[in-house]
RNA sequence: GCGGGCGUGCUGGAAUCGGUAGACAGAGGCAACUUAAAAUUGCCCGGGCUGACGCCCAUGUGGGUUCGAGUCCCACCGCCCGCACCA
């Protein structure tokens, strides 16, 4: 090794990789030539590629770091294997911290996104992810939202946009309503803080039209198992049937959904939503009502949790199939915006229902005895002590004409008799309510909509768009900074009648709305003649694989389903879905707890980046575990990854410095063994990183380091070590690319390591003249032998026979010979 | 409560179809080089019995299928994630 000691030339990534990423950003190398709107180049295969693009709230972090590295080494191996790979990379830039920092410390919401997304942007070339900046997009530019604003007049021109009042949730530390999916047990996603709710009017998407197909459509792409089971579990759908109720005086009728029709004869009572039109009718000027629907409609989710409280009215409904008349209640556990907000209460067989009952003492009435699986009777009910709902298979009793049916049997025989009579019908429900998009705040696109006092709400004509945000406005203000500018809403006259007195929308559009489409904008973010050429997202979409966060398993990836599917009805995309198959990276964490800066254990790329190069930082998270796996980073050891680049760095140096000095060639042995590991070594890392584990790939790569330290080791060099250190450098860029890009040009090539085809293995190397066996006595490994390759099963008995430590295993009669040709052979014998 | 996933050395993790458990690393130990340290290079590194060859045990626990199980099946324990008054 003394002639590595002496080489002055050190590994000292931090002297060579910002040189490398500046030249690779001066000659724009990762741009896409021919680009994304242009046709794919003849024999390459287009590939759409997709992280999720990061919200500029500061610089990045290890999670983007993490999430990057993958993406990135998954990107510059396919442009290894010739993909024409599309590579974007964007900012999320309206939301609310812009605005936080605006009224906390007076910033300017723009200026504060801008600096840092410049700051994210500097670390991602310092981190060498090869990303085109050539579409670089931002979803606050006036040049982008207009068209977000276009998909809104698009949807709304379609009717899948509207507007009412609705009871809405309401976060009173964003002072905002929020989406159903924004929140998470009662609290809100961003902050935590508890969601009231409150009856307001405000835009909806209608994404329940897509229900069925939204729950269809996860069948066909290749998402991880867990974010397909939340999305069927959000979207939640249900079979049963709706049944017409009439009220006791026969005045009014109502309509329940239930999926146990089979139970209807044990319908002893009756629930509305407090908020029912019938009971808000009935009981209008009713002061005790008012009050009791005031306290309630105020409650959150939390407050509601497990409650039974109800509200007895004066009236009564008739049970359709009994004709018995049966107490009616307004209770909070009947949601309005669920079924058709009332419901008939089954207390023996649901058990919200017999908590209900057992609480106001109403009647449980036994219409079914449990049966097991084979049909046969088990301990049968008994209303005055049963203690919970029973909800398993039973035999219907107490049920007219239904008597003695199994319960599934009953539930068909309703539906169909309920149907016959005009009563009711089958119906599907789904849980997915529609997507509330108003928020009131002012950093985000405005809903392209104007209230004229005589024409109503008018939406915006497109050539008036984009409804640009004024870049005055008071962020000091108690409210929205937009609604209470002096001039911004009233500065404009309706399209239609031209009246003075219209004003505009004043709420903004949830930020999943800008986030839900960006990957369509990509493919041209400068046309300022159309939201995405429609002719390219034929050619690019469903992006074929998308990478990030699984923290959006029902968010942003659910509306952007909704919305590609919308757009394809409206003719302007040809996909389906646009994502066709999905990777979740794990978490950075530290000590087993998440990173925080008040825990003291936050941990941030450019940190690791400034000590130990970005290789390092890349290679450390790849190699820490599978992609999808969490990453503990007390456990890792970004030194041991510097050292071994460092031990490839002095191991291609010293080739050079061999080959200049005329060094002795590799022995014909040391020649073939190191050949073999090169192919075993191509081969291996090529499945890995199409299976993507990266992991393992790294190992295979350190593998072959040794192995070529192993050949040098009697200071020899020859065109082996070469190759394979060529090869090991080309397998190691996608992960590396720094390092491998300069000692590539070391070894004299000017073309970059980057540009490279993949290697292809010469697999002649693989063939082995002689295997090793491993021979089993009864299961257990008692000897490996060594024979000719593809021996028959005679010849490795008979070679296992004479190794003695197996023969001693071998008293007793020989009943069977399991052979596996090359591999093993298992011996059993009876003793 | 319902649904999904995961349990492998001191640690991160390997093990493509049911066929040599622990690849590749980290931490630790020993040695060479060095005045010394760092760096580098080599060796050792699941447990037990044994002087050694070797034998036994071992992939959360207990069963099962199989010539053979970390891998497949059943039950249990533990942990993680999603949903949860959705009729």
């Amino acid at each position: 090794m003394s002639d590595i000691a002496g080489d002055p030339e050190r590994y000292d990534p931090l002297s060579i990789e910002p040189a490398i990423a500046a030249r690779w950003a001066e000659e724009r190398v990762y741009t896409l030539r021919p680009g994304p709107t242009e046709p794919v180049p003849d024999g390459a295969e287009p590939y759409y590629a997709l992280t999720m693009f990061p919200y500029p709230s500061g610089d990045l972090h290890m999670g983007h770091a993490e999430i990057f590295t993958i993406h990135d080494a998954l990107v510059r191996h396919l442009r290894m294997t010739g993909r024409h790979v599309l590579n974007p990379i964007g900012w999320d830039a309206f939301g609310l911290p812009a605005e936080n920092a605006a009224r906390n410390r007076g910033a300017d919401p723009r200026a504060w996104t801008y600096a840092n997304i410049d700051e994210q942007r500097a670390t991602i070339a310092r981190l060498g992810y090869s990303f085109d900046w050539d579409t670089v997009l931002h979803t606050c530019d006036p040049e982008y939202y207009r068209w977000t604003q276009w998909l809104f007049l698009e949807l709304y021109d379609a009717g899948l946009a509207y507007r009412r009042e609705a009871l809405v949730n309401h976060c009173p530390s964003c002072d905002t309503v929020l989406a159903n999916e924004q929140v998470v047990d009662g609290a809100c996603e961003r902050c935590g803080t508890e969601v009231s709710r409150r009856p307001l009017t405000q835009w909806f998407f209608r994404i329940t039209d897509y229900a069925d197909e939204l729950l269809d459509g996860l069948d066909d792409i290749d998402w991880p198992d867990r974010v397909k089971n939340s999305q069927r579990a959000w979207i939640g759908r249900s079979e049963g049937a709706e049944i017409t109720f009439h009220t006791a005086d026969d005045r009014d009728e109502v309509v329940v959904y239930t999926t146990r029709p089979d139970t209807i004869f044990g319908a002893t009572y009756f629930v509305f939503a407090p908020e029912h039109p019938i009971v808000t009718a009935r009981m209008a000027g009713d002061a005790d009502y008012d009050a009791y629907l005031a306290t309630v409609s105020r409650r959150s989710d939390i407050e509601r949790q497990g409650g039974k409280e109800g509200y007895r009215l004066p009236f009564d409904m008739r049970n359709p199939f009994t004709g018995e008349a049966i107490p009616a209640f307004a209770a909070d556990y009947v949601l309005m915006d669920y079924g058709t907000g009332a419901i008939m209460a089954v207390p023996v067989g649901d058990q919200r229902d017999f908590e209900f009952a057992r609480q106001h003492d109403l009647q449980i009435r036994v219409i079914i005895q449990p049966t097991g699986a084979d049909g046969e009777p088990l301990e049968p009910l008994d209303a005055d002590t049963m203690t919970e709902a029973y909800v398993g298979p039973g035999v219907m009793v107490d049920s007219g004409a239904y008597d003695g049916l199994a319960w599934d049997e009953a539930k068909e025989r309703i539906i169909a008799d309920v149907a016959s009579k005009g009563l009711g019908t089958a119906k599907v429900n789904t849980r997915l309510r529609d997507w509330l998009i108003s928020r009131q705040r002012s950093w985000g696109a405005p809903i392209p909509i104007i209230h004229c006092p005589s024409c109503g709400e008018v939406p915006v004509p497109t050539d008036d768009l984009p409804v640009a945000l004024p870049d005055d406005l008071d962020f000091q203000v108690q409210g929205s900074p937009l609604d209470l500018h002096p001039t911004w809403k009233h500065d404009v006259v309706c399209p239609q009648c031209a009246s003075e007195q219209a004003v505009r929308d004043v709420d903004t559009m949830d930020t999943f709305v800008d986030s839900s489409w960006y990957f369509l904008r990509y493919l041209a973010p400068n046309d300022d003649s159309r939201p995405w050429p429609v002719d390219a997202a034929g050619r690019w979409l469903p992006v074929d694989q998308y990478t990030g966060g699984v923290e959006h398993a029902v968010l942003h990836l659910l509306y952007s389903r909704f919305v590609v599917k919308a757009m394809r009805d409206r003719g302007h995309v040809a996909a389906d879905e646009p994502f066709q198959a999905l990777l979740n990276q794990g978490q950075v964490i530290m000590d087993g707890a998440a990173m925080s800066k008040s825990k003291g254990n936050l941990v941030v790329p450019g940190e690791v980046s400034d000590t130990y190069g970005a290789d390092t930082l890349r290679a450390t998270m790849l190699f820490a575990s599978a992609p999808e796996d969490d990453i503990d980073w007390a456990d890792v050891s970004p030194t041991g990854m510097h050292k071994y680049l460092a031990r490839v760095w002095r191991l291609t140096l010293q080739q050079l410095d061999r080959e200049a000095a005329g060094a002795p060639a590799l022995s014909h042995q040391g020649a073939a063994t190191l050949r073999r590991a090169t192919a075993e070594a191509i081969v291996g890392c090529s499945a890995d990183y199409e299976a993507r584990k990266y992991n393992t790939a790294i190992a295979k790569l350190m593998t072959l380091n040794n192995a070529i330290l192993d050949a040098g080791r009697d200071g020899s060099a020859g065109p082996e070590i070469r190759e394979a250190l060529e090869t090991l450098l080309t397998m190691l860029a996608p992960i590396c690319p720094f390092i491998t890009e300069e000692l590539v040009r070391r070894l004299g090539h000017d073309t970059s390591v980057h540009d490279r085809s993949w290697p292809v293995a010469d697999t002649s190397l693989l063939v082995d003249d002689e295997v090793e066996v491993v021979v089993q006595v009864n299961g257990k490994v008692r000897g490996r032998i060594t024979v000719a390759s593809g021996a028959d099963q005679d010849t490795v008995e008979a070679a296992a026979r004479a190794e003695e430590a197996i023969a001693s295993h071998l008293d007793g009669e020989l009943v069977k010979v399991i052979h596996v040709p090359d591999k093993l052979l298992n011996l059993v014998v009876k003793a």
